[in-house]
DNA sequence: TATTGTTATACTCTATAACTATA
DNA sequence: TATAGTTATAGAGTATAACAATA
């Protein structure tokens, strides 16, 4: 056994480790899941993320999308081009930079996001099952630490 | 606002499909991080995510390594021969149903996962100063969770 | 006839490099 | 000269379909 959790500076220093390892492999199965079943089929997951931030910042340049979900500037032009294709989201030339655009989304991403809320419910149902209150209450508490690991 | 923190049976229905939200958003683009912030260079996640599975349950075969890293039977194939052909697994037929195969790690695996510890450990030092205590317990604690949520 | 694994092929997503336009 | 975005191209990783061998 280690003296790890004895030593207030390092405590938890071998479970971090063991979290992280857990982690990795937690986060690449569920992402490869969450790949498939999707709520709406023809969006990708990054698409879906990239509306969920115009949904909670009300837009962005492309070059902050990128940002936010680590994608290449590249990879970013192809999506928002895809979601500008779909309608579901509209480029406007940006007010001060005319290097820059502003990404907005539509009345019809709205519809769209809300439609796949209630699909997105049926799957939770099925979860909901499978997870205890107190394991629900550890995702909760998780999610916005993931976030930040993210962005680390 | 929802009634439902007031309604013990559907409590934090909300709030987890906020979470799921989080979750699904964290979940990619920290998958999209980890794959370029690889601790072994010439490895890819799920190899990882393999070998680390063989190092805890000994042996699998590939059908069993599919089901575990949520990839379809082919992808599994490949992968298996790419590790082969780095040395990293040894592929021997079933003792008893010669259709299956049995694959299990090699000793230069070991020295591999020992060596890429050391690694991430360097890795684990820098995002320990960007997260506090109460962080990681957090992560600690939804490890296992979402290790299981990829296989409900 | 069902199952395990493989081969051959194609697709999705993302990256890098080179370019254009604006600051 | 530096920055925002785009175009063109390439690569990694995975999937589907068709097949072989064994149960």
């Amino acid at each position: 056994m280690s003296y790890a959790k004895y030593m207030p500076d390092l405590s938890h220093g071998d479970e971090n480790d063991d979290a992280v390892n857990a982690l990795r492999s937690a986060v690449m199965r569920l992402g490869r899941r969450l790949k498939h079943q999707r709520v709406d089929e023809s969006l990708s997951p990054t698409e879906m993320s990239v509306l969920g931030t115009l949904a909670r910042c009300g837009s962005a340049t492309p070059g902050e999308l990128a940002r936010k979900e680590h994608v290449q500037p590249p990879s970013m032009t192809r999506i928002v081009a895809l979601l500008e294709a779909k309608g579901l989201v509209r480029l406007e030339p940006h007010p001060d930079d005319r290097r820059q655009k502003v990404v907005s989304q539509t009345a019809e991403a709205e519809a769209m996001l809300e439609q796949s809320r209630r699909k997105r419910n049926v799957w939770l149902a099925s979860l909901a099952e499978g997870l205890d209150e107190d394991e629900w209450a550890k995702l909760r508490a998780a999610a916005p630490v993931l976030e930040k690991l993210a962005h680390l």
